[in-house]
DNA sequence: CATGAATGAGGCTTCATTCAT
DNA sequence: CATGAATGAAGCCTCATTCAT
């Protein structure tokens, strides 16, 4: 039982202040405080600020997809699984009260050199919207354009349900996209 | 033919790069140097930087809706609007770059304290909903709870397609909303 | 008798640091607590550290030249005062313990990237080369071509002079400089 | 045919450095980035970055002055290898870009303590003065006060050129600084 | 003998705000 | 009502060096 590495607690400390308090919130000199790191130890792990961003993102990513994956397991793939994600985001969203999208609340004031920020977010929401697309051929039901559109129309309804329940401070946006989803879902067109 | 005043000349300046560089990127000696203001005469105005953030947004409120309602215009009042509504997100992203909602944008990353700002991004997106119900209304097919259902979930559309175009700098995600918003206003549930 | 204005009091202390010290031994924090400024202060009348420099050096010219040309005020104009000139060196260097030339000083361990301090080290020589000539021209003896060879020479007697006194801590290259340059006066080619 | 030993690599990645860049603009961690080497390793080596300054210093005086000596060689000893060795500075400068020479870049911005290196510029420039010495001895013209004021006479003239030259980026000064010295040489005052 | 991790001190610059005129 | 000067706190980052393995 071992004190964690200082890149580990650079990164716990870091995950949690740019997620719950913001990016541009959180000093340097913050996250060295809280990852009891000196300031130097930090940068020989990370190259700058914005490093640290991608690397908490990188993070963030495979932890909450992984989350929404295991969440989702009871149901059975394809729409049932898309369904009971929106069931994961009020979860989530409850349980982080309703601080919203990482990855959508980093991008939206940033230095604009910070290129490889953006990056991560794009990539984020990409592997989302793969994910989708596999629950939808999984179905069976839809051709490739049926299956694009819907891909896109559904990853709309949970961006726009993770940012409103935010503004909101509420979690009927979640559930209000899960309805609009299942409407989708039931109309071909 | 006089130079705009003080107020006039921060409140544009401030508009822009909030806006456009972000509202943390944005400080108070670049918004005095290209309003051409000296920097006790601004905060003679305002009392501080969150206060000229409530003013920009007040005022941003008042020219988008404006605008919105302008655009619409052409179309009968009801779900006619409302699909429109959509094509207005598509002419204002593209033209500003798809940068986004200044509403969404500027509370993702906020000073923990600064409840104003909250505030106004609140009432802004309420008054949208407003004109939304609105709409619904005017329509007739609806019953009070399915009005707010459905107003709910158009609402998520268009913060997933703001968001989600801002995210791919594209305009396709604010497409799939109006597709959506079209399918959702056509199956009564 | 009013205390120094923040601007004389940065130029003041840099000016010292910069010179006995040197450029890149001496801080910022340094100059502000020897100045009694605040640092934010200090930005406010100068841009960058880089940009001090050029004000010290350009102070420093003004001063130099101005001190030069009265020392030799008591000679005739011409070669008398080209020679004088050395007794000036000699003066000088002995008050400030041989710290050698301010600017021979500054570009030899330079960023890369500080251009503007190396044009005012350049602009300080050909001030001093323009001076040179304007004694030799006085005396009449020499075609344009033999007078700028001679400034030349005579130049690169004078950055000897400073640099090896500087190395050796000792005025004797001063008077070797000087011998040379009146056998070099003397000697037409 | 095996890799060069760490001293090895330190000593060319930082002589390249301090020469090139300056001693303050080079780190340490530089200096160990380009040589291949852990920085643990390098300071079983060397006790301190000045240590390495010494021996750069140290390793650079040999290989100047073996070069210079060659260089020179194709003529007779005595003053015309001294006016030879201007044509030295000359080859030398152009192929260095004129970036001056390495003893009086680094005493010029040196942390006050650093003695060490102070001793060894002194040590080069006393052992280029035993050199002209010589070619003054070898000639036979002269006594030893004469020789001794010669010789102080030329050192400032070299001095003089290499940094002029530096200034000015150009050969110009140091071709008049050989002018001057052929003058010198030729009238026996 | 070699190493990567860790460090305290300090580097230069900018922040939003207030003060004195 | 307007202003330029002044400020303390904080911003991100790099320094030369040492430690534990």
């Amino acid at each position: 039982m071992s004190k964690p590495s200082v890149k580990e607690r650079v990164m716990e400390a870091a995950s949690r202040l740019f997620y719950f308090a913001g990016y541009n919130q959180t000093g340097i000199n913050q996250i060295i405080e809280e990852a009891k790191v000196a300031k130097a130890s930090m940068y020989q792990h990370f190259r700058s600020k914005e490093d640290i961003a991608v690397a908490y993102l990188q993070e963030r990513h495979e932890m909450w997809m992984g989350k929404l994956l295991d969440f989702v397991a009871s149901e059975k793939k394809g729409k049932a699984q898309i369904i009971k994600s929106f069931d994961y985001l009020v979860d989530w969203l409850n349980e982080v009260g309703f601080r919203g999208c990482g990855f959508q609340n980093i991008i939206t004031d940033l230095p604009k050199d910070q290129h490889k920020i953006k990056d991560v977010v794009v990539y984020h929401k990409d592997e989302l919207s793969k994910w989708i697309d596999e629950m939808l051929e999984i179905e069976g039901d839809y051709n490739k354009k049926q299956r694009q559109q819907l891909n896109e129309e559904i990853l709309v309804l949970i961006e726009g349900a993770i940012m409103l329940s935010q503004i909101k401070n509420a979690d009927y946006p979640i559930y209000a996209a899960q309805r609009a989803c299942e409407c989708l879902l039931k109309n071909t067109r």
